[in-house]
DNA sequence: GACCAGGTATTGC
DNA sequence: GCAATACATGGT
């Protein structure tokens, strides 16, 4: 294992924070690194003062690819500052969260990963992720599984998503990863669309609803400004960030990201 | 054994 | 339109 990459990276931005969160669900944490599949292809990381380094992608555009997926070209810091402006009461949930970065996850990931979301709890949406790797994607390269592609996906049996323990849902991802395949919901299309008609089109599919939209368009395709309120957030909405101006901000999923792991955390 | 988890579809008023 | 309810599954 000598094809190691190194990146710059500032002190603002955190690996744990950024990868050992809700936005993502195949990364684990193993005492100082962090390791886990995107793109195909399954890394270690770890942080050495302000260098990242990266093991296991041997690639020509590997440093590229990861900076491009850790967003590390994005001034968090001036994002941060903007929504602690608007909402004073983030600034604890903000320090906590410090380094925190919205990844570039791939968005048919992302979709499939929050439609499994729903109702469900983090430790089982990751077990019930992993098994659909096995069950139908290729191996990555470095090691385990990539993500299934939506044309495999599609062609899952309903029995074959029972038996990755994914319940009722089941029907909602072969219902998602067939309108992918057929192209009645293409990301491309989704990423330039003003947002709201980016959500109507998402929640076209049986199976999405206002939540899971959200999530697809903030963790899927880096739409900022989007804010989605699962139990956690609502109960916060309730309480201690009650009639917050967050919410419609350019940079609302980004806060909302904060104030959810704060208050998990308590 | 009831209750909960990064909700949604369906039904009934 | 809005409030209830069912939905698979596994952990507490």
């Amino acid at each position: 294992m000598n094809n190691e990459i190194i990146i710059e990276c500032s002190s603002d931005f955190s690996l744990k924070e950024t990868l050992i969160s809700g936005q993502c669900f195949r990364w684990t944490q193993k005492g100082e690194s962090i390791s886990g599949t995107a793109f195909s292809v399954t890394v270690e990381m770890y942080r050495k003062d302000n260098e990242l380094v990266i093991i296991g992608d041997s690639s020509e555009n590997a440093a590229e690819r990861w900076r491009n997926y850790l967003d590390l070209d994005t001034d968090y810091a001036s994002i941060k500052r903007e929504v602690v402006a608007l909402e004073p009461r983030l600034a604890e949930a903000s320090n906590r969260s410090a380094g925190l970065h919205i990844l570039n996850q791939d968005p048919w990931e992302a979709l499939c990963s929050f439609i499994i979301s729903q109702n469900n709890n983090i430790p089982r949406i990751r077990g019930i992720i992993e098994r659909l790797c096995e069950l139908c994607a290729e191996p990555a390269v470095n090691g385990g599984y990539a993500f299934p592609t939506p044309q495999k996906v599609s062609q899952l049996t309903l029995e074959q998503l029972a038996s990755i323990g994914c319940g009722y849902r089941a029907p909602y991802i072969i219902a998602a990863a067939q309108a992918v395949c057929e192209d009645k919901i293409s990301f491309s299309e989704l990423r330039e669309l003003p947002i709201e008609q980016a959500r109507e089109n998402l929640l076209s599919l049986h199976g999405v609803g206002p939540k899971v939209a959200d999530c697809m368009l903030l963790y899927g395709l880096h739409r900022l400004e989007c804010f989605p309120k699962d139990v956690w957030i609502k109960r916060a909405l309730e309480g201690e960030f009650k009639d917050t101006a967050l919410v419609g901000s350019p940079y609302a999923g980004v806060a909302q990201q904060y104030i959810f792991e704060y208050i998990r955390a308590i």
